[in-house]
DNA sequence: TATGAATGAGATTTCATTCAT
DNA sequence: AATGAATGAAATCTCATTCAT
């Protein structure tokens, strides 16, 4: 599955995005990616197994590339707490605007539930934002007992925000508000 | 559509939560459905539409159902603005865990995006949250300057605790972990 | 698979016979078995696993048909050697004249190298004509040190016989000149 | 058609025999011949016509060798008769143990019914065993009513053993069965 | 000449929906 | 009202064939 045109498997995985963002799996054609992306039907099918396989795969990187994405963003392991926060919700937020198809369809989370790779990138992602907050914990400045909730509290704050965002919200406002009620959620001094 | 026997329909109704809840839209076949609802595949389309109208009514009639569960027990508009929002995460929290197939259909949010009966029922529940947070507001007690979002971010919180349930999470914690954060995201005191 | 209406289902076989008969496999369309046989094409779906479930139905039932028809003919176990043989070919010709479609089917042998009922079937046949020449050999009336070749002849015989059969070759002249071959053949005194 | 480079038309008939013994037409891909051959899929439609051209070169290329092959064993026209059935067996038998992948498919009788070229073949080969009977007829070595019967005896008695061979056959062990069933089925002095 | 990526006609198969019973 | 056999439109997928390199 490496061989053949890595640059053709992008644009075929870019349409897919776009038309699994706009409707859901069953409602999607094959014909209609292949011809969104320009290429024949029977194309598809050299560079992916089938429907699902192609599916999983737009999720799959997807998943891969927002991990990378708040990674990046997170790098500097010995900042502020806060900061580390502040630059996982910028990294979800960032990815969302960069990519808002390919975010859509993978936050949609139709049959993705019990793919292992997926799991994995999953945790991953979770697990950034938790050894955050735990670190936090263990240096006095936040006293969550409970990392891993507010972990998907967060996560799940920005798919909502992203999916069924409130009129007139901004990216910025979106970020701020997300730190302030978490800061004084589980600042280890309500923020006194 | 409404006649017949309405504790049949509702046995396919809870059918078909369960199926929809474990596997996507379109791997659910209306035969799984019959024999799930132990009743002749021919007798769904006595009581609904189609397979999508079966699908949205599931969803439809949740919703309403939360609705309603949500505003019982938030029914006494003059308590304190603690207690509502305390009393909206209890109905939020009791049924997910009374109808976890149901709620976990419901928050997939596939298929449902341009409903308008879903759309007002989404207003609605988010609307008493928000009216607690803008009373309070007024009477002083919390001073959030948005409250579509704090709503926004009960809801996650509640979605993502259901959907991805930390191990060993209990309703009660996750009521009073929930309850912890609002009251020290929000509250007034909190900024002063 | 023994639900639904037997009469229909062979009538599904029948037609399958007709076009398989005609064409090789895989220039026979479902959607011509479905025109053949007059029933929609998702019906036959209903009878048969899939496309070469339906025609390996149609050679294991055809298989075993020949089987009892044969079996049948030579049922008489006391009878004298020649006339077991003779009687199994009268039963490999009666079949063949009476199903001729399906006696061209079984015998092309394409797509049934390993299927396990079929060589069951094949085993069984092939024993019924072994069985008759050992016992020959027994009761001393034939010498024949290969009685599984023979088998083997006999069977190829009458298939070619059958399905380039030469000029104005009747079913009787067939049999017997097959017979007098076999006698001279296989008889212990050459038939001196 | 008949330019380009021989070896290689040779190579990709060889890798042909080879997929078509062990699986009927509709389940071999071009791409297995092509994989087979060691070499581009293009390179097959520079040396053959499409797939079925390809096939039926294979058979008729095949049957035009075993003719020659058969031919060659029976040069001496003058020979006794036994000598020369005996010679056309050994020819038939040679080539069926030289060439055993092409024997099978050229036996299969698949999708070749109604090819002229073959047909031509056919009559040839058939042509040589009768012509041999006939001519023994004449010399009053033998006594056959029906030269085509046997002739069809003979094909079929090396096509039910090459197919279905018995454990423990030998070629020899064959050719010499054959040949005692076949003087002992047609001799003259027989039927005195 | 040789290749194998690309194609799309056309095959198999599925499954929501119908309807005779 | 209830059924499930029957249907066929429409989907997925295959693979012989082409053609740019």
């Amino acid at each position: 599955m490496q061989r053949l045109d890595p640059a053709k498997r992008q644009e075929i995985l870019d349409a897919a995005a776009r038309l699994f963002a706009a409707r859901p799996f069953h409602e999607v054609r094959l014909d209609d990616v292949a011809a969104e992306a320009r290429i024949g039907k029977g194309t598809i099918y050299l560079y992916f197994e089938d429907k699902e396989g192609l599916y999983l795969s737009l999720i799959r990187e997807g998943m891969s590339r927002l991990v990378n994405a708040v990674e990046a963003q997170m790098e500097n392991p010995c900042a502020d707490v806060w900061d580390r926060l502040a630059a996982a919700v910028e990294g979800l937020i960032g990815f969302a605007s960069r990519f808002p198809d390919l975010f859509r369809v993978m936050r949609s989370g139709a049959l993705t539930a019990d793919d292992p790779e997926l799991q994995r990138s999953r945790r991953e992602l979770s697990g950034l934002i938790e050894r955050a907050i735990r670190d936090g914990n263990e240096a006095g400045q936040t006293a969550d007992p409970w990392p891993e909730l507010t972990t998907q509290f967060v996560l799940s704050f920005v798919r909502g925000a992203v999916l069924y965002p409130p009129e007139g919200l901004t990216a910025a406002t979106l970020r701020h508000h997300l730190m302030v009620v978490l800061r004084r959620g589980i600042a280890k001094e309500a923020s006194a």
